[in-house]
DNA sequence: GTGTGTCTGTACGGCAGCGCACTTTGCGGC
DNA sequence: GCCGCAAAGTGCGCTGCCGTACAGACACAC
């Protein structure tokens, strides 16, 4: 968990470039990166932080497509050549970021041959994750979704703690306050976590796992898949 | 209607060297270009017919999550050096396309800058309206989402009406083939179309946009924006 | 015509999640 | 200790969609 999993599986030599292009920043949740049709100005490759991408729906509501941690990058519409995005970049949990800037990431992508076909994949991933997602959304109840979201975070947050109170946790999922009380109840009835005012501690994993549906490993398989061991 | 958009707005002599590399193919409803996991060999730019990319959902059930006319491409995830895809693609109204091998895609990417501009716009788009429609699924109705999905085929059909039982129209908006039909009768009930043994009729157009939701307009202002007039 | 299969419409109990309102629990400040 | 407040839990009626079953409508072959 010392530095990005996109820029660590690169070559040293690309590597140091790449870090010399970065500034370390701190992000402390509640942050927002940027807000829709926002230009955004950084590109962000968390270290041990957590960001949450939202979609607005309506006016008011928010959902969540995808979640980031030390996996993965945001700003990839940059890749794209466009310097926006639908989404809504918040921060989940407070942690260490590596920042480039916009023009800093061009430069990088046409020197780096090997980071632009990183980056790539990395825009294959996600885009399969959205696929996922939407399907997810659409047939699971809220139960095996609250599961794939716990592990999700879980996952990126390193530690077996998460801090996020249920309101919060609604809006991620999309749904009333109460449904997550519910659903998290259930959980916890089966000594699976343990959720006290915005801290909830993952007493099972094997069981959350359990609890879930396929789509957490599905997820995480196509990952694997594309950006996984061969580096 | 006599050309692909994605490739009718580059100069005149990309498209020559472009459609030199291409084989005109009919596709014919019910054809599958290819399944998902499954190496994709060709790309496709539909002329007049139309294309549905489906997720399957667990073993059985498949969702449609974005339907493809001349507006935009097959194959996109090649834009990644990705030649598979989580998707089926499926023809849902006959008519002609553009085929190009994948090695000959790969070769006019490097060799035509503006193409490869081109696509990765439209991969932006693409992105944008699949976050478009995870949200939608979560919180609009089967009424809206209906109305949606018609206004969108009605665009890439040309022709006023569309030929699809109930039955198929339900697996694409993943729900029940009743809920189709008690949603489709409210919309007959309005005037705003018929629906008889697989042939829909739009009546009212204007009416048909008023019953959809705002994602209809949310995703063709990204189309428009992107890839819109500048060509 | 008659028969057959497909497509469409109707009916009904069940349930997950909704909106709303209220209570209880725990933490921090004074 | 007590208060104030945010977080978490409970109750209740409602609705949209589900699963299932069945009945009519139309197209086509013979």
């Amino acid at each position: 968990m010392l530095t990005n999993r996109l820029l660590g599986s690169l070559r040293r030599n690309d590597q140091r470039q790449l870090f010399a292009g970065c500034k370390r920043v701190e992000l402390r949740t509640g942050d927002i990166l940027w807000q829709p049709q926002q230009r955004i100005r950084h590109v962000y490759f968390p270290i041990d932080c957590i960001v949450s991408q939202l979609i607005p729906v309506d006016a008011h509501a928010h959902l969540e497509l995808a979640i980031v941690g030390n996996e993965g990058m945001l700003g990839d519409t940059l890749l794209f050549g466009v310097n926006n995005s639908l989404m809504q970049s918040l921060v989940q949990g407070s942690g260490t970021a590596l920042q480039m800037t916009s023009a800093m990431f061009r430069r990088q992508l046409e020197q780096l041959p090997a980071f632009r076909r990183k980056l790539d994949l990395y825009a294959f991933v996600l885009q399969g994750q959205l696929a996922l997602t939407a399907a997810c959304l659409r047939f699971h109840s809220l139960d095996l979704r609250l599961a794939r979201w716990l592990l999700m975070a879980h996952d990126r947050s390193g530690s077996g703690s998460i801090d996020l109170t249920q309101e919060l946790l609604a809006e991620m999922l999309g749904v009333r306050r109460v449904g997550v009380t519910n659903a998290a109840g259930r959980l916890q009835k089966l000594k699976i976590l343990s959720y006290s005012r915005g801290k909830i501690t993952i007493l099972d994993r094997a069981g959350l796992e359990q609890a879930s549906c396929a789509c957490y490993r599905a997820s995480e398989a196509l990952y694997e898949d594309a950006l996984g061991y061969t580096g």
